[in-house]
DNA sequence: ACGCCGATTTACT
DNA sequence: GTAAATCGGCGTG
């Protein structure tokens, strides 16, 4: 796995447009125990303060301080008590948008990647936001992170050109604002993608008498 | 095939 | 207190 990360004017644009083109591009993450490199085959634009899905939708905190930095970074969030999830930041310094990687086809350091997920078929490593950040390897340590860098443990690589007619957008998945968005962009067919579950409010788990 | 549920941190009301 | 850019296990059909 080599060759240039993506130049950083790559993500210097309007999240929506920047996301599509992001697609079959190929993240690598190198660790002590080993490289692996995942094909992007979904991912989710999520714009800065006007958009109410996203995490920079009420202003900068500790957790989402990154999106609100230059472009070409790893925005790293905890969720759910247990899971990570990976996007990569967008536009000028302080548009605080995000693109979320939701999925992925690993096309290296397959081993590695099993052995991180031994529950997992080899289609379902990377198939869902927190499953590829448990496949690379990507969590706290991760966030901030300079894809663009060449010397960075974590990179974005450029990879075969997806044909626009290839592309497909839908609403994106697990949010409660902007469901008219269709802001989630996927590979028609791809067998990584992830399987789409429309938002269903969860019944509350408190309080039993 | 599908539905429910628990795990458990972070941010906000 | 409670919802959240989730996942995997276990139940039922």
């Amino acid at each position: 796995m080599d060759g240039a990360p993506l130049p950083r004017d790559f993500f210097d644009g309007p999240v929506e447009t920047v996301a599509p083109l992001l697609l079959g591009s190929v993240l690598v993450h190198a660790t002590d125990e080993g490289t692996v490199a995942v094909r992007l085959t979904e991912v989710e634009a999520y714009a800065g303060p006007r958009d109410p899905a996203s995490h920079a939708y009420r202003g900068q905190t500790a957790r989402n301080a990154v999106m609100f930095g230059p472009p070409g970074h790893a925005y790293v969030y905890f969720t759910y008590g247990m899971h990570y999830c990976a996007n990569l930041v967008c536009g000028p310094a302080g548009t605080a948008s995000g693109i979320l990687l939701r999925a992925g086809e690993i096309i290296g350091g397959e081993e590695l990647a099993v052995a991180r997920r031994p529950r997992s078929s080899v289609r379902d490593l990377a198939r869902g936001p927190a499953r590829l950040c448990n496949a690379l390897a990507i969590a706290r340590a991760e966030n901030g992170l300079d894809v663009c860098d060449p010397d960075s443990p974590l990179r974005v690589l450029p990879g075969d050109r997806i044909d626009a007619a290839a592309v497909r957008s839908g609403p994106r998945v697990g949010v409660n604002g902007g469901k008219d968005t269709p802001w989630r962009f996927w590979i028609d067919g791809d067998p990584t993608v992830s399987v789409y579950r429309p938002h269903v409010p969860r019944r509350r788990t408190a309080a039993r008498p």
